[in-house]
DNA sequence: GTCTATACGATGATAGAC
DNA sequence: GTCTATCATCGTATAGAC
């Protein structure tokens, strides 16, 4: 159940989180595991691979989340709650895992950090896609999807940087917090710019 | 003007900004000053007190800023979209410091840390007694204080992670966006928890 | 103020015994 | 699968000449 390979991706992961990619050593992932450090590289070919590793597990099990949350809701204001709700409760429950994710990927070589993006780019444009459904509809006011999709996911995995599990609130209660907050931007106007950009360079 | 310790100043925050603190080294900084490795040590004792410059002129000129947009501002609202204007702004403007400082702080031994952390708790401040007046007056819905500044303030620097000056909004344009998103929220009902909380801690 | 040269530890990774 | 031993490299930082 709990094979070794299991357990260097866990110290990993706590370690990651705590002091960074970069400043975590093999070493220190062994003394964690109570291993020797070579033993690590039968596990995983390098460190950038258990990065790797980590990151697509990650990134799999939230847009996992996020589909399952979608399928038990109907219509676009609930879809576009439910999705915040999910990403909220996922960010905050893996927050290790999340923040990880979204602060080391300057860790990855250009092939794997493709790889990563795309991922992250399929999810994002599921929240696009909601929102452009939200202003056709007349459910929510105008503005521009992209600027409003970065705005809200940025603002909901923000979440896990301050976050504390034994604070004064809980997962559900920042989730319904954020949740309102979203949907409350995204009914107000003023989102679209009036007039012609002032310095604008498309 | 540009003396050669503002030279390295200004390469490192490039190069922590692109790579990370951890990932960039001395000779990497010496290379894109165009002097050896071992010149960076007259003006500087060391790596850590070059972030440590970077982070404490950062944090000054940020609560400089906040001090003067307030200045001009009259009434709990108003204060409030003067507030959140000039976070963003200096985050876009100044976009690879603050990401610096944001993010880099495990960089920082314990007592340098507190020293940037004390600097980021009063600015927090700021914008919390904000929230609390506004409050108090009835001009925003209630709602936890701390976790709205929270909401708040992540919302907008998170604004720097994705911001590209080449894009199609200017600063000003984004600034005006999430200036109304904020008001928005703090204005709209639903922010208290609705009855006992159920799973805090407090 | 900047240079060359160097000390010295830590790092990621490999070889080969068990 | 885990170990010991080792390598080559690179890191920060210092000493001392110019």
């Amino acid at each position: 159940m709990s094979s070794m390979k299991e357990t260097i991706k866990q110290v990993a992961i706590d370690l990651f989180f705590q002091k960074g990619y970069f400043a975590t050593s093999i070493s220190e992932i062994a003394r964690g595991c109570d291993i020797r450090k070579a033993s690590i590289y039968y596990h995983y070919s390098g460190k950038e691979v258990l990065l790797l590793d980590i990151m697509q597990t990650t990134m799999q099990d939230l847009l996992s989340s996020l589909q399952a949350g979608l399928a038990r809701a109907a219509g676009v204001e609930a879809s576009m709650r439910a999705a915040v709700r999910t990403h909220v409760v996922f960010h905050l429950r893996r927050q290790k895992e999340t923040f990880i994710a979204s602060s080391e990927l300057r860790g990855l070589s250009p092939e794997n950090f493709k790889l990563i993006v795309t991922k992250r780019d399929d999810y994002e444009r599921i929240f696009q896609s909601l929102i452009g459904q939200g202003i056709d509809g007349g459910t929510f006011a105008g503005g521009d999807i992209r600027i409003l999709s970065y705005a809200i996911l940025t603002l909901c995995t923000a979440g896990a940087s301050w976050f504390r599990p034994e604070g004064r609130f809980s997962v559900e209660q920042i989730a319904e917090i954020y949740e309102n907050f979203v949907i409350n931007g995204l009914k107000a106007a003023q989102w679209s710019c009036a007039g012609p950009p002032a310095r604008a360079s498309y």
